[in-house]
DNA sequence: TTCACTACTGACAGTAATGTCTATAAAAGA
DNA sequence: TCTTTTATAGACATTACTGTCAGTAGTGAA
């Protein structure tokens, strides 16, 4: 009897995942014990037992948990990232701004993002940079796109280039914080929490819309009165 | 010779704190650790050896470390509650807005706190409500002084009684958000860094008092018209 | 089929942290 | 001065988590 034949019409004894595949399971199931039970509920053999493996493979895939931890840190880094150049992208950002707010909060909200990206600046102090990915460069690609859209951008003040950045760097910090602790600081409950939450977020779009029509109100005013 | 004399000409064996003093330089030790060195940092002995103590006279004072904890959310939610009841009490407001950003601004960067109220969001979910303050009260609290703001407030569009709420939700948010991943957003660095960081703090609260202005007209216009 | 590669596992080692127990020393009161 | 109280510490127990190691089992290539 050969010793390395399947087993007929039973399943495999192990189930074998791409590297690759594994990786993204075991950084899920990390993902979620972490939005879902706190920091300390990443532990190796939790995590294992949710994706159906092993300890050993999570250490096997990661080399460490500090380095699993690290392969969470850029995945969050990376999602917020691209969230963050969509909204400076969008050339509909005028119209739609509503949109990409919402879109920010969700992000935030969905998959316990903003605890993520809060526990990694929590530890971010101590361990300087022990991202694969250097946030410098994240900054400057958003600095780029920036002053591409400021090139674009109608009315906005000259000598007041921090127009955009104020208005990113306001709507990433406020939507992390209110993913934290927007149900505390709401007093309603249920429904009426959730409804208070999209009007908050709604109210915020508009508040960032609203100013920068006062500012390009503002700026033709002054270049017109400039040219007489 | 006597057992119980004091040794003299010497400092005593042990230093004898009150139970309030010992608790309280504890609970600094801790935050400051978790400030520094992120979660992983608070560990009974590190902060035992901060204080000068052995580990088992924490445990003694609080119970178990995650009674510690406990004590060292409580601490921290008092302290956001007051800046938040200042915020909105503070008659002076619609002058020193400024002013009252900054101040939530540092509470929320010195010693930490903001650190250590995400902290607490983060392990909130799970341990549901582990404060000896029910947030909910707090809340109650803040709703009542809003409305007692809403009254003697001038400009409030009637039928839009978040006009308040939801800048202090904005300006709490936006300060916690930004003072765990605003320096890693500002392209600048060093002093630069910090100039940015309080022209970022000032754009704010003028920003929500331009917004301000603007509901006052509005109100005034609606209000006229409805007169006619 | 055979081979190489590697995802995967069980068992174990080492370590470190919380928590317990008993005893001591400093203060306060009688 | 004597007693009571309690803040404090040393030693130890317990637990549990990370990390190692040697071996097993899928999978694709030769």
């Amino acid at each position: 009897m050969p010793k390395k034949t399947l087993p007929r019409g039973g399943e495999p004894l192990r189930r074998r995942r791409s590297a690759e595949v594994a990786r993204k399971e075991i950084l899920d199931a990390a993902q979620r014990r972490l939005a879902e039970g706190g920091p300390d509920a990443i532990r190796l053999q939790d995590i294992a037992s949710d994706v159906g493996i092993a300890h050993p493979t999570i250490l096997h895939h990661f080399g460490s948990r500090e380095g699993l931890l690290r392969a969470l840190d850029n995945r969050a880094i990376r999602a917020l990232t691209e969230d963050v150049a969509a909204m400076i992208q969008s050339p509909a950002s005028a119209q739609s701004g509503v949109d990409l707010v919402e879109r920010l909060a969700q992000t935030m909200d969905q998959q316990g993002l903003a605890r993520l990206i809060a526990w990694w600046a929590m530890r971010d102090g101590p361990q300087e940079a022990a991202l694969d990915l250097d946030p410098a460069d994240l900054v400057r690609e958003v600095s780029r796109l920036i002053d591409q859209r400021l090139e674009q951008a109608e009315g906005v003040a000259p000598g007041d280039p921090e127009q955009i950045s104020f208005r990113v760097r306001l709507a990433v910090a406020a939507m992390l914080g209110d993913a934290l602790i927007g149900d505390v600081m709401s007093p309603a409950s249920g429904q009426a929490r959730s409804d208070e939450k999209h009007r908050f977020r709604h109210w915020l779009a508009e508040l960032l819309l609203e100013d920068r029509q006062i500012r390009k109100e503002a700026a033709v005013d002054s270049s017109a009165s400039n040219r007489d």
